[in-house]
DNA sequence: AACCTATATAAGGAAATAATTATATTATGA
DNA sequence: TCATAATATAATTATTTCCTTATATAGGTT
C-alpha cells in the first residue's frame, strides 16, 4: 500500500476526524490538556480551564460521547481521564507543534 | 513552566484549534493527505478526494484562508501544497495514530 | 428531613458549517 | 474570436455547534 493511500480507509478518516473534531475547540483541548497528566474531578477541570460549570459539562459529556475520555464517580465527585491513549499521543504531539515553549 | 501550563497560552490554544479546525472534516483531511507528498492541481485533488470540483474548491479555500495550505497558477491550473510545516507534521502523525496500517 | 456540594440535563436561540446548483473568471487552443 | 478546460464565487438551504439560563439529580452532612 503507498502512502497516497494511507488513511484512505474511510473508517480511518472517520476515526481521526472524530477525534479531531473533539479536539478543535479551544475549551475541550484544554480540557484534554488538564487530563493529559492526571484523572480529575469535573471541578477541578472547570477551574483549570475556566468556563461555567453547566458549560464544561456539556463539553466533557462531549468528549464522553466520542469515547475520548471516560469516568467514574468517587462519592461526591466525577473523576475523568483520557480514554483513548492514541489521542494523548495526539495531545502531546500538538503541544510540540504548536506551543511557543518548545519552539 | 510545568506541564500543567503547556498549551495554556492563549495564542497557542487558538492556533492549534485553527489547524484542528481545518483539519477536521473528512474531505479536508484527504486533500491534506493527497498533498502530503507532492503539490497537485485542484482537479487531481477532486479526483481523488472525490466529491465536487465546487465542493473541493470550498474547501480548498477554507484551507488557503487559513493558512494551511498555499498555491501558485502554472498556466490554466493551480497548483497546491501544504504551506505550514507544523500540519505536515500532525497529518504524518495523524496517520500513524488512525491508520489501521500502522496498528 | 433539610441543606449543601458536585454534576448533569433541557430548552432556547444565535452563529458557524456544509452541500448543492448555478454562474463567473481566467487561460489555452483552434 | 469562439470554444473549452480549470478554477472560483455566489446564493440558498439544511444541519450542526455553541453558549446561556434554568432546573434536575445524586451524594454527603448535620
Amino acid at each position: 500500500m503507498d502512502s497516497m493511500e494511507l488513511l484512505e480507509k474511510k473508517e480511518d478518516i472517520e476515526k481521526a476526524t472524530n477525534a479531531l473534531k473533539a479536539m478543535a475547540h479551544p475549551l475541550r483541548l484544554k480540557i484534554l490538556c488538564a487530563l493529559k497528566g492526571d484523572e480529575l474531578p469535573v471541578l477541578e477541570i472547570v477551574k483549570y480551564v475556566g468556563s461555567s460549570q453547566s458549560n464544561i459539562s456539556q463539553h466533557i459529556d462531549i468528549l464522553r460521547t466520542k469515547n475520548i475520555i471516560e469516568s467514574r464517580r468517587e462519592g461526591n465527585r466525577i473523576l475523568c481521564r483520557v480514554k483513548d491513549a492514541k489521542i494523548l499521543k495526539l495531545v502531546v504531539n500538538i503541544q510540540a507543534v504548536f506551543c511557543s515553549e518548545y519552539n
